[in-house]
DNA sequence: TCCATTACTTAACATAGGTTAATTGTGGAG
DNA sequence: CTCCACAATTAACCTATGTTAAGTAATGGA
């Protein structure tokens, strides 16, 4: 499960890494398991790793005051999911990650995370061009959700995301997209009805 | 204004840095200078350069289908802002950015910023930790816009931004909130009754 | 200083999506 | 195979926010 890493770290970075600087970077993860409704990160808690998901799902998501849950993110095989604002900023967490399925993850720790940053050069773009990307297509969600009715929402993560629309759940579709369950059940109806 | 500059990368990455490394990535840099309304970057053209804003202010914004804009981003002096989907990935912007007041900025293109993360691995470090806060400040923000009804996004984003609520005008604000101008009205009537 | 423009407020009405609750569908544990 | 718990759908009704349009207040250029 460490190709899984290598590849997503060549592909992102787009160039090949030396054998040498994945096996000193593997050294510093360890491999951890989870359970079906496992939290991986609690809200509430400190946020100790981020996670590269190897084998299973997850998701990350914030409760309001009236106890609802709203999905932030969705993980797959080949993504990295944490509270990244607890992590950072050694603060409690105000996200809560949990595991879909049995899940399968590497753990990297915050000071082997600034070690890997401040020995190899190489982290920091990989860190970089990866929170990159998730930024600028966190910017488009959020300008999406500002700016597009729930329908139009829908038809474009279906498009963007089919591998999620079969693995994950309708209920957290809906609340990643900022709906209910209701209401991503209309618009299904409707989309259906339409063709 | 390579003041600004300079104490923004320092703070950022919590190390002062050498007066080489300073004068080396501003031999990189730019001034340009735009007037009040002009465009930094305009929607459907390529984003040659990301702006470090050193006098005035400017904003993002997205176009929607029916010619409604819907604020991204703002920055005051001290912040970066571009398109930085356009920027990175050579497509045509999909944002527009426009200066608020005549305002002063440093433009760095696409070359130049790949020679100084490429050459200067402080860069990395540098455009990691800047990308990092904005990501975790931009998922907040989502997780809040699904969360959280109008009234309480715009009281947190008073509290947060309290120079952003003195400088940008209310339709801005609205926007970037995900309301229209009416709807804050009525929010801003109903905070001051409540007093 | 005055006009023209742009921003802000207000009110009446419209609507997307929320709420609730009942109903049906479904997949895993025993 | 058969429950049982949970997920999805549906329908009736509700509410926050949108829409439109008019009126008022600022602002900026000649």
């Amino acid at each position: 499960m460490l190709d899984l890493l290598k590849a997503n770290i060549e592909r992102t970075i787009s160039q090949p890494i030396p054998e040498g600087i994945c096996t000193a970077f593997s050294s510093l993860l360890f491999e951890k398991q989870f359970d079906k409704k496992d939290n991986l990160v609690e809200e509430g808690q400190l946020c100790k790793y981020i996670y590269f998901v190897t084998k299973g799902s997850c998701y990350s998501y914030i409760t309001d005051e009236k106890g609802d849950s709203h999905t932030i993110q969705f993980a797959l095989e080949g993504y990295w999911i944490s509270d990244l604002y607890a992590f950072f900023s050694e603060k409690k967490s105000i996200y809560t990650v949990a595991a879909l399925e049995p899940t399968k993850v590497l753990a990297l720790n915050r000071e082997q995370f600034q070690k890997a940053c401040d020995t190899m050069p190489i982290f920091d773009k990989y860190f970089r061009i990866l929170i990159q990307n998730a930024f600028v297509a966190l910017q488009y969600r959020l300008a999406k959700t500002n700016s597009a009715d729930a329908e139009h929402r829908y038809r474009e993560f279906s498009q963007l995301h089919p591998d999620f629309i079969q693995r994950m759940p309708q209920y957290l579709i809906a609340s990643y997209l900022g709906i209910k369950p209701p209401s991503l059940s209309r618009i299904r109806k409707d989309l259906a009805n339409k063709k």
